[in-house]
DNA sequence: TTCTTTGTTCCGGA
DNA sequence: GTCCGGAACAAAGA
């Protein structure tokens, strides 16, 4: 589940702990990732070394230098562990104690120079892991399609009015739709409906200048908020060390049914539907 | 055994 | 051609 905040906070451990670090060795123990990575992909890698950590939405591009990045989705569950030799004097939080249980699912290992491993860990197999050219990393499919990030000014009411106007899309599904703003996913749409008041049900179209300017503003504000924290651990989230997030006590609406609704003077109780296939959650008494 | 989880894609119907 | 929403898919744990 990690969605933007959660790869952001991921982006920059691996961008202070691995930048200028070459590739010595990679081991695939598992090639049963959302995609195969073939062995003369693998051989591009060999002897590079990592020029920077970027993040797009909730991708993380691992540019190396002649020109190949390594593209990477975590999927539901995936994430990265960064490992020192044993023996090595580092601080103790570049140690991670995998359990046995864990390390059945450290399905690639790069072995770094200064002894550093990174593993990619990912127990329900959904991400994946691509060879692609850095200077064509916008054109591949992954990331030519996606809309603005969140954060940034481009996603701003202008834009949002404009692209809702026709739209007869629920807002939840809007909010989720990468193509429209990039990086959100169910959790932090259910949490952002939640705190802006409005039910998630509501046609896009039909939001009030007033409310499409507050949906930004929260926006914004949960995932600065988010990232500050160290991102969400719902379940399976840790940074690069292995540390939980800690937002997971935020959380105001998801996974929450059936509990009372946080808001002052609210002694309704949060209710669970689905919409578009997704577990949605929301106060019938704040949410209109 | 069945259900749940997510992002993404595909397909049928309007 | 376009839009919408439901279903399917990946894997594994409860």
């Amino acid at each position: 589940m990690p969605e933007l905040p959660e790869v952001e906070v991921v982006k920059r451990s691996l961008e202070k702990n691995i930048n200028n670090l070459i590739i010595k060795k990679v081991i695939i123990n598992t090639n049963k990732l959302r995609y195969i990575i073939q062995k003369k992909e693998i051989n591009k890698i060999f002897k590079k070394k990592i020029i920077s950590v970027k993040r797009r939405s909730k991708y993380l591009i691992i540019k190396l230098s002649n020109n190949i990045s390594i593209l990477v989705h975590l999927g539901m569950t995936g994430k990265f562990l960064i490992i020192n030799k044993e023996g090595e004097k580092k601080k103790t939080s570049f140690y991670y104690q995998l359990s046995e249980k864990d390390e059945k699912h450290n399905h690639i290992i790069f072995y770094l120079n200064k002894n550093i491993k990174l593993i990619y860990n990912d127990v329900r197999k959904f991400g994946f892991i691509k060879i692609v050219p850095s200077n064509k990393i916008n054109k591949i499919s992954h990331l030519s399609l996606l809309g603005p990030e969140p954060l940034s000014k481009n996603f701003d009411f202008e834009y949002f009015k404009k692209y809702i106007f026709n739209k007869n899309k629920k807002i939840k599904d809007i909010m989720m739709d990468q193509k429209f703003v990039s990086g959100l996913g169910n959790i932090y749409v259910n949490e952002v409906l939640f705190i802006s008041k409005i039910n998630p049900k509501t046609k896009a179209k039909n939001l009030s200048n007033l409310n499409i300017k507050k949906v930004i503003k929260v926006t914004k504000k949960i995932l600065n908020i988010s990232i500050k924290k160290g991102g969400s651990s719902i379940k399976n989230f840790k940074n690069s060390f292995g540390q939980d997030g800690s937002f997971q006590q935020k959380f105001k609406v998801y996974s929450r049914q059936g509990k009372k609704c946080l808001k002052n003077d609210c002694s309704d109780t949060i209710k669970k539907i689905v919409i578009s296939n997704r577990s949605t959650f929301y106060c019938e008494s704040c949410q209109k």
